[in-house]
Order: structure tokens, then sequence, then C-alpha cells
DNA sequence: GAATCATCTCAAACCGCTTTGGATGCTTCA
DNA sequence: TGAAGCATCCAAAGCGGTTTGAGATGATTC
């Protein structure tokens, strides 16, 4: 069943018919309905490739989800992200469309895209500092929204970020304020934006009480359980171990757990700890009472954002940036208690 | 730069120009590269629209993500499968669309993308017991393959599957040789097809030493940290616990192992776990050795699988179905040990 | 009663590609 | 020598919508 079919059906023109479907004022309201009827009745669908074609938009927005070629690991956080983007494109009547691409080729997927008229407007994810894809996709003219900052980027551009180096800096002064004074820091890999900024907050945090951050209770590395238990079991391991840890993520932690366990201390007693929690919807932070100490911000919240900010610069096309950022709830659960010997 | 230009600027008809691209033998192998090198040098690229409008093909592939309304989970497996499903298509000129809808909304879902044209077939994730899903795909025409099986499913329907069944068999048998007797099954949820697989598995292997399953040992649950962890509390808490577990999931397992620790026993001494591991790119089971014991089989190669499996089956469109039956391969790891009593 | 106008509808062009059904010129073979 | 065959190329008709520009109709105004 086509436009066409539907018109000669109803004994009228294909304008027409378009016209009273889509809302256009120049046709009789008694006309319309007539149309509206028959569409429901018939099942009518128009041809989403046909629409496309005609009107020249790709009524679709693309997520390029690169991976490293070294390390093959895709974010965990990504399932959670894209489940809320894609509640708002579901909403708007927009497709999404997933590209997964080995690192290297990201930047001819973004141009292909465009050129081949994929996409009205792509998500950027995991910014780097400097992150050569703002300049590729202002220079490409695709809208585009980035989940994240990236620090250093001459040019300006639309953004959705949590306030890393805020949460960051309370949690460090929360484990101040309980008499901690070996914190470590278990972050991310430093060449993404979130974990320098949260580098930042802590070191800051620190450095306002008067304390230099120290080179051996800061590590760097993929979020993943095995990097987090063997960052901190070395860190255990040592003559002046940390008394707290601030950590990534919650899969970090977990590793940190298992090192403290394994340490044959106790996590919240002998050893503090506090994650960020992105609020995975599978990976949740306990229930009444959180297990961990956590900044929290919910990554499908951001997603959702993330994608309605797109939809609506692809609508209205601004020329200035926009912005939103997200502060992070500071929660308190089993893993943080006073600095031994402070009891 | 479109066809039509290339054409002119080239001397030729769009025709010409179109079979030369596409490798039709009608056109002159002096004249194709004269058109090739063009399009190169113009940096041509054929508009995705207009191809998919004139070949009625969409030239992408569906992938449908149900979100349970009562339990808003998104799988963690997701992303790696995603990733794995999503490399195939790249390398093979496919777009992968992703609906991310509320569950009760998926079957006109599944419809619209039919009537709209816009995927040429898709996967079906998640397959419960007589999964309505593969009616209704064969009803609309849709051609589909299954991540998994629906048991008692009328028809016949492409899958790809772990043998889940054999790798909890086995993986029962193996704690039973250490002389475990009382051992426990942490499942999924049990109107998840894997998981009915599993518990027959491992129902099966206790019966053919003569063990009857004890309900009291047994929960099916979501695969959540926090389930798992209350699960595990509350059998090691009874008056005769379990001495090994049976877990569904690495995120499970955790949950587990924190129960056993917070119940003052040492994992893989005094209680043995045995997880599935999906090799889960961020969520490694440890590196040189396993942090658990597991049944172990790659999400992502099957979501390699998965997507050749329907890329081919649109291509052909074959009468007879096809299968794809994955093995998992037990690895031992530090979790399991001999029965107490009979080290 | 003619001119004006608003309202409703339609024919046809267009989006950018594929594909059918020739057309053209050249070679081959009886 | 003429018909058949072959290698190349092209014009034009789709694909299924949207959109422009114009026509038909009936009501309103002067």
């Amino acid at each position: 069943m086509n436009l066409k079919e539907l018109a000669t059906q109803l004994g009228l023109s294909p304008t027409t018919v378009s016209r009273a479907l889509n809302g256009y004022p120049e046709v009789n309201e008694a006309t319309r309905e007539r149309v509206m009827a028959a569409a429901k009745r018939s099942n009518y669908r128009p041809n989403t490739r046909a629409i496309r074609l005609a009107t020249g938009r790709a009524l679709a927005v693309g997520h390029v989800i690169p991976i490293a070629t070294r390390h093959e690991i895709v974010n965990p956080i990504f399932a959670d992200f894209i489940a809320g983007a894609g509640e708002t494109y579901s909403r708007n009547g927009y497709d999404m469309l997933l590209s997964v691409v080995a690192d290297e080729t990201e930047e001819t997927t973004y141009r292909e895209l465009k050129l081949r008229g994929a996409v009205d407007g792509v998500i950027v994810h995991s910014p780097r500092r400097e992150d050569p894809r703002i300049a590729l996709l202002n220079d490409i003219g695709l809208p585009f929204v980035v989940h994240g900052r990236a620090s250093g980027s001459a040019l300006p551009y639309n953004w959705v970020d949590v306030n890393n180096r805020r949460a960051f800096h309370r949690a460090t002064e929360f484990l101040l304020d309980l008499g901690h004074l070996r914190i470590a820091l278990i972050n991310g890999l430093e060449y993404m934006d979130f974990a320098l900024r949260r580098r930042s907050g802590y070191v800051d945090a620190l450095a306002a009480r008067g304390i230099a951050a120290d080179a051996r209770l800061m590590t760097s590395d993929q979020m993943t359980e095995v990097a987090g238990f063997q960052a901190a079991q070395a860190m255990l391991a040592t003559a002046d171990p940390p008394t707290a840890f601030l950590v990534a993520s919650m899969i970090s932690a977990m590793g940190v757990r298992r090192a403290i366990e394994a340490a044959g201390l106790v996590m919240g007693r002998d050893v503090s700890v506090i994650i960020h929690d992105d609020d995975l919807s599978y990976l949740k932070n306990g229930d009444a009472v959180p297990i961990f100490t956590a900044t929290r911000s919910s990554v499908r919240e951001a997603g959702r954002l993330v994608a309605e900010m797109l939809l609506d610069v692809i609508a209205t096309a601004p020329t200035a940036p926009t912005h939103r950022l997200l502060e992070a709830e500071l929660i308190i659960g089993q893993s943080t208690g006073p600095a031994p010997g402070r009891g």
C-alpha cells in the first residue's frame, strides 16, 4: 500500500493525500479526516526510503563507536547510554544508526556518513583531549553533540557532560574530612578527557589541604576489574599503603575490593573506597544502602539529554553552541569510614 | 557531486557511469577505469537514500532491543554482541539500525520496520520460551536470525546459540567430581530460553548421579550483582548451605563472591563457584589465571556469526533454516576446589 | 453581473539512483 | 555482400514520496 494507491482508492490526488497526512493547512478538515481514516484502515506507512530521498533528510542519527584496535574494549557504559538516546529517537521518529569501526578508520566513517547522506547528525563518544573529531565534523559540516568535553579544543561545540572535576573534588574532600591522608586514585585512561578532569579535581582538593599528590598513589588504566585489582594490590603491598581509594568506575572498584580482601583487610573499615557510579542498569550499586560510597550520575539520562540536544541542533541549526553540565550527587554507602586510628 | 554531474563531466550517460561503478560487464574496460578514476578524484559516493529507493533494498539490518518496563535493565552482553555484529555489517556495507523500545511496543516496532521498508532483516535478541516474535516475523515476512533459541516454537527458524545445556551439564559434573553434593544454581530469569536450558543441564547432571535437585538451592532472577548477593547470602545462611554455586553470569558471581566473603568464607576453598563467562571485553575473567572457573563462550563472536548468517539469509533467501550451535569451553580458574572435608 | 479572493485540489517536476529496452557501429561468417 | 552477432553506450521509465505552480470552485465584494 503506497501513497498512489491510497489516493486513487480515495479518489484524490497523491498531493492532497500527502498534505492531509502531513498536516498542511491547505486541505479541508473533512477531507483530512477521511484520508486519515483510510490510511489507518489500510495500515498505510509512508516508505521511509522515499521520504528520505524526497526531503533530503536522513531522519537518522549516527553513533560512531570506535573500537581501539590495541585493546578491543567496548565501553561498558555504552549499552545504557544507547538505551537512553534510543528512547529519545523513538519518540521523535528518528532512526539510530550504529557504526562500529576500528578507531583508525573513524575519520573516513564520518566522511562517508556525510557523503552518503546516511545521517542528519552524529553523537561523539568518549572525547579525548584536543579531540580531532571536533575540527573534522565542523569541517565536513555534520551537526554533532559531544558526550563529554574535549579540553583544549580551539573550536566551540555542543556538549553534555558531568561535572567530573567537581565530583572528584568533593569525593576527595569527603575522604580528607574522614581523616584519610593517603588517598589513591585509580583513574581511567588519562588521554580521555573525563579522566583528566577527575584527576584535576582530586589533585586540587589535596592541594587545598596542603597535600601534594603522590605519583605512587595514582594510576591510569583501562577501567576493568583486573586492572583495578592489580593497581590496588600493588599499592597495598607498599610500605606506606593508601587508606582510601578513589576509583573511576564500579567495575574497577570490584577489582579494588578483591585486592583489599585478598590483603586480609575489610573495605569500609580498614580501607575506604569511593567510586564514580554511572548508575548502569545492570550494575546497580546495591539497593537501599549502596555498597560503595559514590559520586553518581546516570549515563542513561545523559544519553537522553545528548540525543535531545542533537535533534534540537538538527531542527533549528543554532549558531551558538549549547552546553549542559550535569552535577553528580555524592551518595554515602558502606565502603567509607574514618581513617584507621581516627575511629 | 552526484551521478548526473559526474556523467556530464565525463561526457557519458548516467547509465554507463552507474554500470561502470557497479561492475556490470557491458562497459568497456577503458571507460570503466576512466569513470573509476574520476569518481575517486571527485570523491564521489552514491547517495544511499537514492540507492535504497531505486533498488528497494534497505541495506540495513535492524536490532530491536526491548527494555522490560518493569525492570529497566539493558542486557550487559549487549555492547559486546553489537560490536561483533557491527564489524560484520561494516565489512559488508550494511547499516545497523537500533531500536530501543518498551517491550510492549516491540511487535508494532517490527511491523513498522517492515512497512516503512527500513531494514532488510532483523536480529532477535533474548528469545524466550515459545517466543511470539518467531511467528510474528514469519507472518510479516521479515528475514531474521535469533540469537539463542526459543524452545517450543512450532515454526522453524534460523538461530545461532551456545550449547547452554551441555555447558551447565559439564560444569555440574565437574563440581560433582570434586565431591560437592550441595550445588546451588543462581540462574537467570527462567522465562529466558538460555536459563531454561542451563537449568535442565544442571538438573540432569545431578539426576545422573542420583541427586534430586533441591528447590531451595535454585534461584532464578535478574543477573545483577545485587541479586547474586542476596540469593547466595540467603542460601549460605541456611542450616544446610551449599558448598558450590553455579552462577549464570560474571556479574551475578561478583555478588555471590561478596556474599561468600561476607559470611567469612573463602571462595575456592570453602565454597566453589563456576560461572558462565560471556567473555565480555570490559569484564574479563582475570588474565593468565582466570578468577572464576567458567564455561566460556564469546558473545562478541556470536554477534559476528549471527550477523553473517542474517546477511546470508537476506542475500540467498534459503528455504531451509540454518542453525549454528557453539560449544562453550570449560576453563579452570581459582574459584573451585574439592568439597570441604574431601581435600 | 463582473471582479476579487479564499479555499481546496491537482498535474507535473523533482530527489538521485537503477534498470529495461533499444540504438549504434563494428566484426564475423556464410 | 548481407545478415547475424557482439561490444558499447544511451534515453527514458521507474522507485514512492514531497513540493511548486496553477486551476477550479464557490463565496464575497463592488
